[in-house]
DNA sequence: CCGAAAATCACCCTAAAGTAGGACTCGCCG
DNA sequence: CGGCGAGTCCTACTTTAGGGTGATTTTCGG
């Protein structure tokens, strides 16, 4: 509101200035045209700043409401693990390579060998139908395996 | 471009017509202030409605991608990258690395050898703080840098 | 035009991941 | 009891990733 006053009085400044030339040069040498295009042309500068300078302070408004991100609730399906044939260790498992764990960390997190989760997860990679890691993590939250 | 041109023939229109109704009322009745005030006015007026337009067709641009939280594939928040120092190329390599994709792929994707993307991606690790690919794109996703 | 950042590639080495096959245990079920 | 699925573990091997260093070329802003 505090812009608007003062662009307002900014208005009125320019306003009064372009009366005072008026009486002292234009209007006695040049046609009322002339100084009515040239207030045209003024004010309509001035309102196309003002425009945008509104919309831009609103836009700011729009970047903030950019911050919310959706949180999407996860549905566990219980039955999708049964339905690819996937065991509840390989299910376990996935969860804890999605988190970015390697085999050697995922063994000492289930007490388990680094072979044993890496036939684990061969077993899951064939069950996915996929060959590397990362994909494993894609298409088990396309699956509703994982969050 | 168009707009410009079409508001253009509106301002042109709006001040002969102004000019019109002047010679015909308004100046043997009252004093050239006014006139130019009413000008100054409508022109404002105008001017400030242009100014939204356009400020208002860019909004909503914004607005858009905001809006698309589930089926967007490709819009990323561009400012992200910046902040943490990372480039265009790891940040694009980032992206396939979160579709699956192994270093060779990629490589073949971008035209560029196997090696390369080694070292564009272990930049990236070291600008996210990880060392493995799967959490790579975990922090990715955290910092919004892909989908 | 210079210099910094970015992008490209190579080489070496280690670690991690993935593949293939076999083997053992345990509990469950027909 | 015998077989089966699940889980465990192993050896051996190949591939993929990752770390480190160094070098060249492009690109871009001052």
């Amino acid at each position: 509101m505090k812009r608007v006053i003062l662009y307002s009085l900014a208005g009125g400044v320019l306003l009064a200035l372009l009366k005072f030339i008026e009486y002292k040069h234009f209007v006695h040498a040049y046609p009322t045209e002339i100084y009515g295009g040239l207030v045209a042309v003024i004010f309509s500068a001035l309102g196309v700043y003002l425009g945008l300078r509104w919309a831009r302070s609103r836009e700011v408004v729009v970047i903030q409401e950019v911050r919310v991100p959706e949180a999407l609730p996860f549905v566990l399906d219980a039955g999708k693990p049964k339905e690819l044939g996937i065991t509840p260790r390989e299910h376990e498992i996935l969860g804890l390579i999605a988190q970015g764990m390697s085999n050697r960390e995922i063994g000492e997190r289930l007490f388990v060998s680094e072979n044993t989760v890496k036939t684990h997860s061969s077993h899951l990679f064939e069950k996915l139908g996929v060959n590397r890691r990362v994909q494993a993590v894609i298409k088990g939250r396309e699956l509703g395996l994982i969050p």
